[in-house]
DNA sequence: ATCTAACTTTACGTTAACGTAAATGTAAAC
DNA sequence: GTTTACATTTACGTTAACGTAAAGTTAGAT
């Protein structure tokens, strides 16, 4: 087994704001609400290359319209589990729960899409129109 | 031209709330901030079939996680267009602006799907092993 | 040494999207 | 004629997700 330099790779509360366009206050923030538990360095921050997953899951999170409450169910159903047969059974029943909404909302941006795509078109033809 | 009779249609603020599964307060919200804008019969709202779709694609932008600003300037998008050379081409542009956004919304929903997926086996595998 | 850049905590402020309560109106049903 | 089921306006309240300001700490560069 090989971890590669980035499986340990940490950063700096600055640093993951940079990458991912967002302030320190909205990162302390995921912490204050339980999103995020970054180790310390004195009372340094430090994140390591997990808590930037986390922190990428949240971000995509909020590009889909969930809460940060969401994301978070979402996320804790990612991890190992430890959990007995009627716990993973469930489980299994919120995963599959999750993926019909996903799929709905896949849907709903199709739609969308044609509608869009409709409405270039009807412009695309005033334009030819006016020209 | 045939109109059928849905074209014509009108509904109370209690139809559409029951249809939607939302309250008045929420569409007497949306007509506050200038989204809706039904006719009255004296005091009282009658919403046209257009109203109604309106609605529609506002709680559409929602699921998608849209504000309601975002979803306004979503719907403008689709209507006949009354604009120059000039302004066709921006909403043109604006157009293919949304497009790419959705599309990389769905790209963030099939690798959540993905991710989803991969929880789901592990949790069935989990399943299999504690039997 | 002191300046700069990055970090820290505490705490009040803000915006969007409604919720909720109060007081009132109207029209059909009993 | 009064109850029931809908509708109305006005207005203060609430929650999430941060913004913003103040005041302080720490490590490296000049």
């Amino acid at each position: 087994m090989m971890m590669n330099s980035d499986t340990h790779r940490e950063f700096s509360i600055g640093e993951l704001s940079k990458e991912f366009e967002i302030t320190t206050r909205t990162i302390r923030h995921y912490e204050d609400i339980g999103l995020l538990a970054p180790k310390r360095h004195g009372q340094t921050r430090i994140y390591s290359a997990s808590d930037r997953t986390r922190l990428k899951l949240i971000l995509r999170g909020k590009r889909l319209g969930f809460s940060l409450d969401e994301s978070r169910e979402i996320i804790d159903m990612y991890d190992p589990s430890k959990g007995n047969k009627e716990q993973l059974r469930t489980l299994c029943e919120r995963l599959q729960h999750q993926q019909e909404k996903l799929n709905q909302q896949k849907d709903d941006i199709n739609q969308m899409i044609k509608d869009l795509k409709q409405a270039e078109a009807a412009c695309l033809a005033a334009l030819e129109h006016s020209s």
